[in-house]
RNA sequence: GGGGGAGUGGCGGAAUUGGCAGACGCGCAUGACUUAGGAUCAUGUGGAGAAAUCCGUGCGGGUUCGAGUCCCGCCUUCCCCA
């Protein structure tokens, strides 16, 4: 008997071997065809958590897959490796961000190989190295001169007791997540890059393969709007521009809204005014964008006593400022139409503003002093001088005759025009931190800039640096760092903004082709093959902002001529480089996430002493049975654990939650485990819900892998969920896995069974394999993993029955478990790997073929024809597979079945559905 | 608030996209083997019913010979928001 199935005494082994022979060193060879799988690369965060092993081992296997389908493929790995958190170690642990993530970035190389999977590490890259950032700032300059980067203003949370500024995720409900301080929003100049000028390219999708839900996301968040821009001007004779996508109801504006940044605020204010509007400009800094904009937030806004003529009637009528306005949307400015807005309908009720109909809907009578809400839909236009009786249809844009001739006329008169406005702003890439790609531009004494020269480049970061409690930059007073000349050799000071991390990852895949390159972002030769990426794999949550980056940024390296070279080298090689450069990624695949397990809490008897408020202070606790719980308990309570914080549990008692402190000295027993026991060993209840350390549901792939081997975890990942769903983890049910990977071990290691051969039970052995190969491929293509596993483990029960049937000779069976590893390699490539070598087939398993699939020996001999009465199944009989569509007919009239629910009636209709062998009969 | 998903046995999930609902696995049940079992093997497993059969894909309508799948209206839940 061959020795058991042992996980250990093969990884590690193979992890090796496939290193020293290169195995998944990917080069560029124009005779094969490339295949670019790209994964989203990872944070360096210290530890690869499952989540990881979900995202990565799947695109793996089908890297694996399509290498045994003949191409030549690139399956790279590297590390976004700038970023806050290790800003915050440094500032809290006090470790220069640089160890913190190169020791993260060792420990997870490691548990990287551990995976198995085929990437290719000489080819990985790091944004924080020197030799990386180099080429983000080199971006960055090109960019800033060909105008795509600029400085503009901006709001961010500024943090007035810290007098710094916090990113996004350091704010929780407007306070600093870490000090509880206010956190204000404020206007600071800061630097842009103008990914509006590509709004209406980044809108067609028509060369990508991706879910239709991130490009609706990606539609919405660019979100363009066609309409006018209209000017007003005030009785002061400023002028004020509005956007507007229903120029239609202009004669309906009843008064405008400017938002409270807006600047020509202070100038229309009133003396009588200027202490409510200042005051209420204060408390909308306090106030978030998304609070703003919720539209159950009741409205608030302030009168500046301020007027503007409506330039359509020239009617005088008040400006307001309320903090449903943007500055960053639009103009910052709206006329309020109350009969057709509903924001605007509930400013104007608030606040006793008029409200005029100018949309008269067909067969209603509105009337702005009695109408409930807005009414936004089609109409006739009235109260609109010489419009009246234009039909307003209801639609956007120009397809509105409304709308149209409103925008023409507009023209003629010079008052406005027509316009289209985006909810896209221009990306905000400056960054107050340490941590992050330096921005390459130096300003001289005369308040004047200029980028850094390009063979100055990279701009270092400094090392020898100290972080402030506060959060403050350390760039912001580390003097050697500040202190530069400009091109003319005069004294000059440097940016200490530096970049968005997205900016680094909008770039990476082209990195990833020449690491090492020194003489631009990538080497044109190796461009010229790989690109673009053909299938790109991450979460959903990068749907927008991530994404659209990288969009906009193969654009904008297409127009700069970034990509010449490469395509220029392309077409030598005779493949047209047309069309290849708009998109970096063809193909774009979301998984889904892994969640943590339910689990039911501990039932508890809590006794001792009840106080005033019902808490319960205990001096005994012990865990029980839940099926033999008490209902009531005397000085106690019993009932399931929900929650744990310390000593204070809270426990589930007949449906209400009940606070018990347990006592110091309390005496605690849990029996399933020996000893002494603490409080701390209790186990509460958990939801299905994120994996969190705090919340303490995190599943640990290091433990999993040690206990269950990679290949078991990597087939349960891909086995058990829906991948692009994702969903709760069960940990019992990777024995389902374990048992299909020991099967297929004891299988193959028992080796050729003995005795006759008999060629019907060769056949359906054979046929069965065919069958799995047409899955399991089929699975692959569609990354429905989980189809593919099952797939597999039903060849394996069909074979364990036709094997213990008997008949099946030696060549047959090597014929067969040749195959069968082949399609198993991608999913579980260690032990494919020592089969394979352990039946003597050549090494290695992964530079094989993928099996043919050959329909004929798949196909069925006899199939099962199932009988519809009026679309219920009433009959089933075994036919031939080539029944015609006559005979197959005839036979279903003919079942028992059939005869019994026509009761003698004569069919209406007889369907035949070949593809699916059913005859439906309507009676 | 806006945007995007998802609801199918006790559980994870299948269903060739309008054609036998529940593949595959977990769990569970019964039996076998064993000194032992969180091992292994066999059989069964959506619900009701003795059976014929009926009911079943979040809820309510609709289209169709036929609906988990398409249409209309709800409910619940998860994710994202410079």
């Amino acid at each position: 008997m061959a020795e058991r199935y042992d996980h250990k005494s093969i990884e590690g082994r193979w992890v090796k071997q496939w290193e020293d022979d290169d195995l998944y060193r990917s080069k560029v060879d124009w005779s094969k065809p490339k295949h670019y799988a790209l994964t989203m690369l990872p944070y360096p965060s210290g530890d690869l958590h499952i989540g990881h092993w979900f995202a990565m081992t799947p695109s793996d296997a089908r890297a694996r897959y399509m290498r045994m389908k003949g191409y030549n493929v690139l399956f790279p790995m590297g590390f976004d490796a700038f970023g806050l958190p290790a800003e915050q170690a440094a500032i809290s642990r006090n470790i220069h961000p640089w160890k913190w993530t190169y020791a993260n970035i060792e420990r997870m190389r490691g548990q990287l190989r551990s995976m198995g999977t085929m990437f290719d590490w000489q080819r990985e890259a790091i944004s924080c190295t020197p030799e990386y950032y180099h080429w983000t700032e080199w971006f960055f300059k090109r960019f800033y001169d060909n105008g795509l980067a600029y400085r503009g203003e901006a709001l961010v949370n500024w943090s007035p007791t810290l007098q710094t500024v916090l990113a996004n995720e350091q704010v929780i409900d407007g306070k600093d997540e870490r000090t509880g301080q206010p956190v204000i929003q404020k206007l600071m100049t800061q630097w842009f890059f103008k990914i509006t000028q590509y709004a209406d390219e980044l809108l067609d999708f028509s060369k990508l393969d991706w879910p239709e839900p991130v490009k609706i996301m990606q539609t919405n968040w660019i979100g363009r709007s066609e309409g006018a821009r209209v000017t007003f001007r005030t009785e002061r004779g400023e002028s004020i521009e509005v956007f507007t996508t229903r120029p239609d109801t202009l004669w309906g504006a009843t008064f405008m809204v400017l938002a409270p940044e807006h600047p020509l605020v202070e100038a229309i204010t009133s003396d009588a005014q200027r202490e409510a509007v200042q005051a209420y400009q204060s408390a909308a800094a306090r106030a978030t964008e998304i609070e703003r904009l919720s539209e159950d937030r009741e409205k608030t806004g302030v009168f500046t006593g301020g007027y503007v003529i409506n330039p359509v009637n020239d009617e005088r009528i008040p400006i307001w400022v309320a903090d449903y306005v943007m500055i960053s949307y639009g103009t910052g400015a709206i006329m309020a139409v109350p009969a057709h807005d509903q924001r605007d309908f509930e400013f104007a009720r608030k606040f006793d503003l008029a409200v005029r109909v100018v949309i008269q809907p067909e067969g209603e009578n509105l009337d702005g002093a009695t109408m409930p809400e807005a009414v936004p839909g089609s109409g006739v236009m009235v109260n609109s001088g010489r419009f009246n009786g234009t039909p307003s249809n209801g639609e956007k844009g120009r397809k509105n005759p409304a709308i149209s001739a409103v925008i023409d006329w507009l023209a003629e008169q010079g008052i406005g025009s027509e316009s289209v406005n985006y909810r896209l702003r221009d990306w905000l890439i400056s960054r107050q931190r340490y941590w992050g790609s330096p921005i390459p531009m130096i300003y001289r004494q005369d308040g004047t800039m200029e980028p850094v020269a390009e063979v100055d480049l990279p701009v270092e970061l400094p090392s020898d640096v100290e972080f402030m409690p506060t959060g403050r930059s350390p760039l912001t007073y580390h003097e050697p760092f500040l202190n530069t000349v400009d091109s003319q050799g005069n004294p000059a000071r440097r940016e200490t903004d530096t970049m968005d991390t997205f900016m680094c990852s909008s770039w990476y895949q082209y990195r990833y082709l020449s690491p090492d390159f020194a003489h631009g972002p990538f080497a044109p030769e190796e461009a010229a093959y790989w690109l673009p990426v053909d299938v790109y794999t991450g979460g959903a949550e990068h749907a927008t902002m991530h994404l659209l980056y990288t969009r906009f940024f193969a654009k904008a390296m297409r127009d700069l001529g970034m990509f010449d070279d490469a395509a220029a080298i392309m077409q030598q090689h005779g493949r047209s480089p047309n069309a290849l450069f708009d998109e970096p990624m063809l193909a774009l695949r979301n998984q889904g996430q892994v969640l943590g397990a339910e689990r039911i809490g501990d039932f508890i008897v809590a006794t001792g002493e009840f106080d005033e408020t019902g808490k319960l202070f205990a001096s005994h606790v012990e865990v029980i049975d839940s099926a033999a719980a008490p209902t009531s308990v005397e000085n106690g309570i019993a009932g399931e654990l929900m929650r744990r914080v310390e000593n204070v549990l809270s426990i589930d008692y007949n449906g209400e939650w009940v606070t018990v402190e347990v006592l110091p000295d309390a005496e605690v027993i849990i029996p399933a485990i020996e000893g002494v026991n603490r409080v701390e060993q209790l186990k509460h209840h958990l939801d299905i819900q994120r994996m969190s350390k705090s919340k303490g549901n995190v599943v640990n792939p290091d433990e999993l892998v040690s206990q269950y081997g990679a290949d078991s975890v990597r087939a349960y990942l891909m086995f058990a969920f829906d991948w692009e769903k994702g969903g709760p983890w069960d940990p019992k049910g990777i024995q389902g896995v374990i048992r299909w990977i020991n099967d297929i071990w004891d299988m193959v290691t028992a080796g050729a069974p003995a005795g006759p051969s008999n060629p019907a039970a060769e056949r359906v052995i054979r046929r069965k394999l065919h069958q799995a190969i047409e899955k399991v491929s089929n699975g692959l293509e569609r990354f429905s993993f989980n189809t593919s596993v099952a797939a597999l483990m039903t060849l394996r029960n069909d074979i364990k029955t036709v094997l213990r049937d008997g008949g099946v000779g030696s060549a047959v069976w090597h014929e067969v478990m040749n195959g069968m590893l082949r399609l198993m390699a991608p999913f579980a490539p260690f032990v494919a790997e020592e089969l394979w070598a352990c039946l003597g087939f050549p090494y290695s398993i992964h530079q094989q073929d993928w099996p043919a699939y050959d329909p004929a020996i798949a196909a069925e001999d006899e199939v099962e024809l199932v009988i519809q009465i009026n679309g219920k199944v009433r009959d089933k009989i075994v036919v031939p597979a080539d029944i015609s569509e006559e005979d197959a007919k005839a036979a279903a009239l003919a079942t028992e079945g059939a005869q019994r629910f026509m009761e003698g009636q004569t069919p209406k209709k007889v369907i035949y559905i070949r593809a699916r062998y059913m005859v439906n009969i309507v009676i």
